[in-house]
Formats: structure tokens, C-alpha cells, sequence
DNA sequence: ATGCATTTGTTCGTATGTATC
DNA sequence: AGATACATACGAACAAATGCA
């Protein structure tokens, strides 16, 4: 009176690959998502409910739940009865999956570096264009929170550092570039930073560090968005044209010098 | 003697959450997969081995390896005696992450619109950097069938424009903007082609299709980065700028003029 | 090429902690 | 506070598929 014996994948005639029990689960939430029949706040069925709905079993259930909690899509709990929540969609997934790629060094540190001249560039260009005046006054608080704590350590200094481009990235008005931004920050980081402040004098890095913000935030709060444009670009240029190769080099001139004007005025 | 009963979250004291058992097992793997220890090609312990490895119920096991197929990290197949295969990295699931925000309307057309515009800009500056000859001869073939297939029917020529646009994103040699510009190219498409096609006369868009596409190419074949990006931003200017709100066009706007030179020449 | 041992895919059963009413 | 329903987790069974001798 203990193990099932059901028809499990029903036998396939020809080599149709068998759609998996717990996938046909995953696909039909996803695709209830997509087309906003589930929203956030809403909540999926129990898993016996599901059991019942898809004629599959609990693990199988079990299986698709947890692909879609992975996913940040939904999230259960134990003993609560409304079934699992519909999450907020988040940007969580995309930026993981974009950081397990440059974990396995699938995206290189030139495409990296290549990426971020192009986003930061024309982040910029869009503060530049769209910023409020709260936004400014943000960004001057942040930037004197930089100076003090340069005093302090090369901690704090580096998460002061990543929120003034973030302000930026917010100014701008765009979520999608915003991400991308992000992620490319945080690998480039991971990648080259510890070999830049052990080699380096901190102190020189973050003078510099705070003269560029300085003078791109007087370029944004100009609404001189060319200017900001080029300036980002110049920076990481001047950042990190040393540790790519040749060919990675001449791409970077490129970025730098065609974009945003041939000359710089 | 059926039914288990090990101890389960441990019986937590406060409101820590419990690390669920699955969540362990999926961690691990991605750590050493990060870490270099595990590359594709390797195989993992089968499902059995992980379960004395890690001291859980096969079903947690499983879940785990459900969570990770989902990442397309590994693929087990039923009666492999030689454990889960560690697949090669892919851009799949970061494509497949951001589509689902664009289904959700997380991320909005303008949004998309001017994302395209900064990355095809820079796709085609950098591909009139580094295209090589017989890229070159890719790219033409490529109008070639374009333009027979104009009398085909829009089916096959919109399947050949997507495809100019890949072979241009390779010929810059950047993996990372080349997703991120087929994902929004494919969002943008999904969000309002139906609506242009729908709306308007097939043949005009393709002639006008066909001859974007005829200038850029000759701008990269002439090694021209600043002429092929200011194709691009004008062209989709052209194309989306009717379908976005007076603030979203006015980006637009300042997105075509200041990058890559003050005036249309 | 055939058979065999092993593994996965799936199902069912059971015990326990937990949240809601 | 208790009853109820839930999710978490463990275990065992069977069918189908695979790899290897």
C-alpha cells in the first residue's frame, strides 16, 4: 500500500521529447504572468490544488515551485492557506544571470569595459537632459559624502562611488540601462579591482575619483549632457586602457573619440 | 516503516529563515561552477551520490537540479549512469529574464526604444571598426535576399532584417551588447510591430527597410563608425518616435543630435 | 547486438513544524 | 487556544531510458 504506479510519461511513440510533469506547470504560470492574467499580489492555487489541476504529483509540484521561486516569480511559505505569492517583478534574475556570465568568464573584461563606455556615456547624456533639481542636490550631498570619507577608508569611499553613479543611472530615467550599468560595474569590480588598490596609492585613485564626479556633475547640472557624455568616457578610458590588449584598445579609442563629437572642442 | 522523519528546518529559535535543503545543493553547484572547479563537460554526482552527499531526500536533490536546469547550468537524462551534464555557459537565460520583464511591462516601449538606440548606435561604431572582409560579404548576401524576398511576402524579409541586424552585432565582437540589442530589438517587435503592419502599407516600410540598411552597410564597409552610428539613431528615430509620449520623444531627440556629433553634418 | 545493472522520472505515503482563523 | 490546512521534508516503489560489458 505505498508507491505509486501511475503512467508516467505515457509512453512516447518516436523521440518527441517528453515535456517534463513539472515544466508544463512552470510554462503555464509563466505564460499567465506574461500576459498579466497573474499579477503581483495574487496568489497561485495550494500545491494539492495544483496537484489536482494538472494531474501530476506533489513533487512534481513541488519541482515547478521552486523553478519559478528561483525565478523571483512567486514565493511560498509553509502553513500559509492563500498558496504562494505572486512576487513584484524584479530585476534580481536578470542581473544574477548576467553576473553568473561574467563569473565563468564567458563575457570578457574588454566587452565589459566596451559595454560600460557605451552605457555610462549615454547615461549621463540623458541626466544631463532629464535631471530635477532634487536629483542635483542629491548628487552634490553624495559627492561631499566622498570627500569626507576619504579620510576614513577605501570602504566606504568605494560605496559612495557606486551610489553617485546610481543617482545618475536614476536621473536618467531609464530602468533597462539602468541594470545593465550596474551589472557591468560590479564585474568590472570584480574583476580588476583588488589588483588596482593593492598595486596603486589609494589616495591618488580617489582624488582623481572625486575631481571626474566633480566635473561630471557640473556637466549635468549645466544640462551640457555632450559634455557629461564625454567625459564619462574619457574617464574609463583613461581607468582602464591599460589593462586591456591592443586590438581591445584601438576599439576603446574608437568609443572614446567617435562618439559624442569628434573633437573635444 | 514508511514516512520520514529527520528534522526538518531544524526547529528554528527566532525568525531566521531556513536556508531551504534544495537551496543548499543549488548554491554549491553555482559556486563551483563560478569558481572554475566545474566546467561544462564535467558531470555531477548522480542523484543518489548528492543525496549522501548532502544528507537530504532525493526530492530535495531534485529540486535543486530543477532549479539548475532552469539555469541552464546542467541537463540530466533519465538512465545516465554518468550524472547530470554541466552544460556550456549560455546568454539564454539572461535573454530569457530580461524578456520576461519586457512582458511585463516592467520595462517600457520608450525605455527599449532609446536602450536600442545607444546600443545599435554603438553596435555599428564599433562593427565599422572591426568588421572583417568577409563579414562584409555576409552582410551583403544578406541584402541580397532581403530584397528578393520583398515580393515573398513580410514573413521572410522581417526574418532577414533581424538577421542583418545579428550579423552587424557580430562584427562589433561584443557578446554582451549583441544580447542586450536582440532582446530589445525582440521586445520592441513583440510590443508594437503588429500595430505598424497592422496600420500601414507592407512595401513602403520594406523599400524604406532596404535602403536604411543599404546605407549602413556601405558606411561600415567604408570604415565609416560615425556615419553608421548616426544611421542608426536617426533611423529609429524615424521609425518610433510617433509612438512615444513628448518627454520619451524629447530623449529621443537628444539622444540622435548630441551623441556622435552636434548636427547632421 | 543483447542483456543487465543502474539511473532518472514519476508517483504515493507519512511525519512534522507553522501560519491563519 | 485549538482546529485546520499548509508547506517542508523524508522514504519507498515502479516504469522507462541509458550505458556498458
Amino acid at each position: 500500500m505505498s508507491g505509486g504506479s501511475r503512467l508516467p510519461p505515457v509512453t512516447r511513440s518516436t523521440k518527441d521529447q517528453a515535456p517534463r510533469a513539472y515544466q508544463r506547470i512552470v510554462d503555464h504560470v509563466e505564460a499567465a504572468v506574461a500576459a498579466g492574467e497573474l499579477s503581483p499580489g495574487d496568489r497561485l492555487p495550494s500545491e494539492r490544488e495544483l496537484v489536482a489541476k494538472f494531474g501530476v504529483a506533489r513533487s512534481s509540484v513541488r519541482e515547478a515551485l521552486r523553478v519559478l521561486e528561483s525565478k523571483e516569480l512567486v514565493r511560498s511559505r509553509p502553513g500559509d492557506p492563500r498558496g504562494p505569492l505572486v512576487l513584484p517583478f524584479s530585476l534580481e534574475p536578470m542581473r544574477r544571470s548576467m553576473a553568473m556570465l561574467t563569473s565563468t568568464r564567458t563575457l570578457t573584461l574588454p566587452e565589459l569595459i566596451q559595454f560600460r563606455m557605451v552605457v555610462d556615456a549615454s547615461t549621463n547624456l540623458m541626466a544631463a537632459a532629464r535631471r530635477t533639481g532634487a536629483q542635483l542636490i542629491a548628487m552634490e550631498r553624495n559627492i561631499a559624502r566622498m570627500r569626507e570619507s576619504m579620510t576614513i577608508g577605501y570602504e566606504v569611499f568605494g560605496r559612495a562611488d557606486l551610489e553617485f553613479h546610481e543617482l545618475i543611472a536614476e536621473a536618467a530615467g531609464n530602468k533597462f540601462i539602468q541594470v545593465c550599468g550596474d551589472v557591468a560595474r560590479e564585474a568590472i569590480l570584480e574583476l580588476i579591482t583588488r589588483r588596482i588598490v593593492d598595486a596603486e596609492d589609494h589616495t591618488a585613485l580617489m582624488l582623481r575619483s572625486l575631481r571626474h564626479h566633480g566635473a561630471v556633475f557640473t556637466a549635468i547640472a549645466d544640462r551640457d549632457g555632450h559634455r557629461a557624455s564625454r567625459l564619462a568616457r574619457e574617464g574609463l578610458y583613461d581607468h582602464y586602457a591599460d589593462h586591456v590588449d591592443d586590438e581591445a584598445r584601438t576599439v576603446l579609442e574608437a568609443l572614446v573619440l567617435e562618439v559624442g563629437g569628434r573633437l573635444p572642442r
